[in-house]
DNA sequence: TTAACACTTGAACAATTGCTCAAATGTTCA
DNA sequence: TGAACATTTGAGCAATTGTTCAAGTGTTAA
């Protein structure tokens, strides 16, 4: 972190307790990590569909692809990244594997964001 | 969509029902991307380290940048980002401009997310 | 064993994104 | 007005990401 012009402003401007009281009150780096990466695996569309989708009960990989109108391969990849999360739980029937939600809490963040984005 | 076996499963391996129950409780599609855009928002370690940061009161980009450690610069592109998306609020004061949160409800998300995140 | 099939996986490619750097704004004050 | 300075903005570049395609895995049943 070069101190130079470029990167910061001039000292005086700084409200040295306002930044103190915001170092003093933030989260680990690896929580941010985690939290931020929690929030981008929420933050495509065709994951939100999927976990959506999901609500309604468990559905196989094939089931997906058609409530969504997407490829199996498309959806099985999408599913992992979720799997990966802990957001979605996998269960082989046979041939078939059938997914559920992990934890409806999920939901939640759901809900919550869609009062945000209706405003 | 087209209805070959790369595409989709054979059809006797579809459960009808399911489909359409997941297919009749699902969001309308822009409220698809507005909830994953808005995820995709905080999906950002430097935008969470941001409105983390503005938890204990309003601070100047100079401010945020001391907090993050990063360039000036590169806050004020994340703060757009935010701005853009009604997360934060801007208020100008001579030639400083203050951040503040602009709806404490972001928080939520952040705890719903914290405890998955902590398991 | 072999064929069929539901699903997974890896490589490749285009599109998106976050940072840096340099230049432009907007505001204050001498 | 002109200099100083906090902030914004645009272009450029490297890194990440979502999809497709093709090949591979695991399971069932003939």
């Amino acid at each position: 972190m070069p101190d130079d012009k470029s990167y910061t402003c001039q000292v005086r401007a700084l409200h040295e307790d306002a930044v103190e009281a915001a170092r003093s009150s933030s989260l680990p780096d690896d929580e941010v990590f985690e939290l931020a990466r929690l929030f981008t695996v929420l933050g495509d569309p065709t994951r939100t569909r999927i976990l959506r989708a999901l609500r309604s009960g468990e559905l196989c990989v094939c089931d997906v692809s058609h409530v969504l109108g997407m490829s199996i391969s498309s959806v099985s990849h999408q599913l992992r990244v979720l799997r990966e999360h802990n957001l979605v739980k996998a269960r082989r029937d046979g041939k078939i594997v059938f997914y559920t939600l992990a934890d409806p809490h999920v939901l939640d963040l759901h809900e919550t964001a869609l009062e945000h984005v209706r405003e």
